[in-house]
DNA sequence: CGCATAAATTTGCATATGCAAGTATTTCGT
DNA sequence: ACGAAATACTTGCATATGCAAATTTATGCG
């Protein structure tokens, strides 16, 4: 038999053959901005993008933390949590008050902010659901195993 | 017996037995935010940014096309690609003409975008090579299958 | 105590993103 | 040929994103 290409994982089940084709990265964006607007578009009424709402179920759900601590959480930087909170606070959803240590801002969700997020989670769950049906439930379940580990 | 769910999917494999937890349009953002970044580190010596290089990427596969064509092809809103084509045409990467039909822009690389394509295309390969490492090559292959069908 | 460092955010700068409305051209119907 | 409707982009507006530098406040050291 002539030369052979070695098969790394050729024990391996699916898909694993060989190298991954194409950029993971435009793969990722180009799924993301679909995704993005498939949510916006349900969430919008709220007054809300999807981002906003996102940020706004974290300050929900950790409750009041701060800056830094929620930036991690999101994987957000900084800087960017700082600006992204700004709209927020405009139309009163969240609140921002200085820490035990002056340096620090403690993030926490008003009653408007928590009660909107309420309501707009009824959308957020349409546009879930959603998807859910539009890619099938396996394959959603599938792809969040494989982001919840990157 | 009681009352019991049905389980529209209950023949069916792996990690399908129910509605999947969490937000797939946060994990996505997150992961996409983390892998861009991962990108830029590489990709930043040439002068490009992660975003920049997939749209050069773009022109330089997809040849001398129309504006619309382009962005169908990437999934981007017409208007962002008309600005995102900014900074190259500013760095003399592509070139924008008008087309046969006096309402279409023809997008082309130039040669120097070629040329800075194919050198920036190394440093994606060891950003896309070090991804492949960290998270192992099944995983990038199986969540490329799930993102393409997106 | 007073200063050099460190830590937590914010700003400056450049780009990315999409919807709605606006502009330039082409096509179509009469 | 003329005007309405359709097309192909571009602009206005608001937000999103991250790195580097600046700012503010806290800590540690002599």
């Amino acid at each position: 038999m002539p030369t052979r290409k070695a098969h790394p994982a050729a024990d391996t089940p699916l898909a694993a053959q060989q190298t991954p084709s194409g950029c993971t990265n435009l793969k990722l964006k180009q799924a993301s901005r679909l995704v993005a607007r498939h949510y916006d578009a349900h969430v919008a009424p709220s007054g809300l993008r999807h981002q906003q709402y996102s940020l706004l179920s974290g300050v929900v759900k950790l409750g009041p933390l701060r800056a830094g601590e929620l930036a991690t959480a999101l994987r957000l930087d900084a800087s960017t949590l700082t600006r992204n909170l700004q709209p927020l606070i405009d139309k009163g959803l969240v609140d921002v008050q200085v820490g035990d240590d002056a340096r620090s801002r403690v993030v926490s969700a008003t009653p408007a902010g928590t009660a909107l997020r309420q309501q707009a989670q009824k959308a957020w769950k349409r546009a879930q659901v959603s998807l859910n049906d539009k890619l099938g439930v396996p394959r959603v379940a599938a792809l969040h195993a494989m982001l919840d580990v990157c």
